[in-house]
DNA sequence: TGCGCCAAATTAATGGATGAATTAATTTAC
DNA sequence: GTAAATTAATTCATCCATTAATTTGGCGCA
């Protein structure tokens, strides 16, 4: 019946061949597919079945491409979450040595990042933060050890000079720091429904926390 | 072999018959384990068979007291999730109009929750905030529809009158306010690792958060 | 230029493990 | 003796991993 829409692929009936090269990489379509993924439904609870579907090939291609789960969760660190993170380094080793800057380097790291990853916070936060996390170990090992201690004793040098509000703790701020750029992100859609606000975009957000750095709540 | 030290229970072959009454009721003791045990693996990624291994039953006894997967998630919410927010909602109509004593109704309501259940924060975080979670669409019509508006709204008052830094946003406010209570206390063992502190209590991020809130991070 | 082969890519099919849900059997308190 | 509570066992579905089969693009060679 020519002229029915078919599913885009999928018409052979067995077997393949060599690279259809039609949308590029399969291998960079199935991370970028386990990323969304993954980030809305959780590693565990995702089965390479649902992966596979979305990315219209058979399971198969997942252990084709990365043998099974784990080394395909691992792959997904390397050359996704990894690289979506470097900007915050470069941000903050380009900011100055004023809380302020810091900060707001920060902020704005945090909201390019999400703004190109958007499936970024909601995995970090399922899969990182929370205990238990697929990837907690292996980012242990690969984003903690320096960056957040890094940024504290920038706080803490800051503090010394008497430049930072000296109620607060170098290291707390820096749990504040990301509590107040990656919850906002990661719980966006929630927000967006109970507030029923489409306006309170990422640049409101960055505004609204600096903002809030700045000066507190008061009237001021 | 008398003296070897058995499994608490279990030491019947078949069957088993009414209430042992050993340690209070299994319905409870079920709901407990299962707050404990999907605030560390995810509701998804938990076997019911990891939760009766736990509460030392069989999971046979989960659908005997619940029936099936959805309604114990059900009843997890209506007798312990639900139950465990009320506070909230009592601190917040106890405080007056002021944004500050809004905050410190909030910020406390939180600390007193999380230290009576150190099990919500990773599992409200992880399903209720991220995309897809188990117990999002539950909780949207129980908690959402009401909590975050009115403290948006006594917000927003205290800003027409004057009382609050008008470069924020109250419904930003809100979500500020959450990320920087819930955020820290779901992540907790992260960031006791990564600064190796275990000073950093709920005290101290209670006291910290209000600094911060107060006057921002200047040294003033 | 054309022909056949080879290897990469892909699929269908399968095996083994695990999980959810249910049922039948069994124990024990009252 | 009866009914509630609990267990073992079973069924059905799903998932991860693997393998054998199959297609096809490209390359050497005439």
């Amino acid at each position: 019946m020519p002229g029915t829409r078919l599913p885009a692929r999928r018409t052979r009936t067995r077997g393949a061949g060599r690279p259809s090269g039609d949308e590029g990489d399969l291998r960079a379509r199935l991370l970028d597919v386990a990323a969304a993924r993954f980030s809305r439904t959780g590693i565990e609870a995702t089965s390479l079945r649902a992966i596979a579907d979305e990315a219209q090939v058979t399971p198969a291609m997942l252990h084709y491409y990365f043998g099974d789960k784990a080394r395909f969760t691992e792959a997904l660190i390397e050359e996704r979450l990894l690289p979506a993170l470097a900007p915050l380094r470069e941000h903050l080793a380009a900011a100055g040595d004023e809380p302020r800057a810091l900060m707001e380097a920060f902020a704005r790291a945090v909201a390019e990042i999400v703004r190109r990853n958007p499936w970024l916070p909601p995995l970090w936060v399922r899969e990182v933060l929370c205990e238990g996390g697929t990837l907690r170990e292996l980012m242990f090992s690969r984003i903690v050890p320096s960056l957040p201690q890094l940024l504290a004793q920038r706080f803490a040098a800051a503090q010394a000079r008497g430049r930072l509000n000296p109620r607060l703790d170098p290291r707390l701020l820096v749990v504040s720091l990301v509590g107040l750029t990656l919850f906002p992100a990661a719980g966006a859609p929630i927000w967006r429904r109970a507030f029923g606000a489409e306006e309170l975009g990422p640049d409101v957000l960055l505004n609204h926390t600096l903002a809030l750095l700045d000066h507190g709540v008061g009237a001021g």
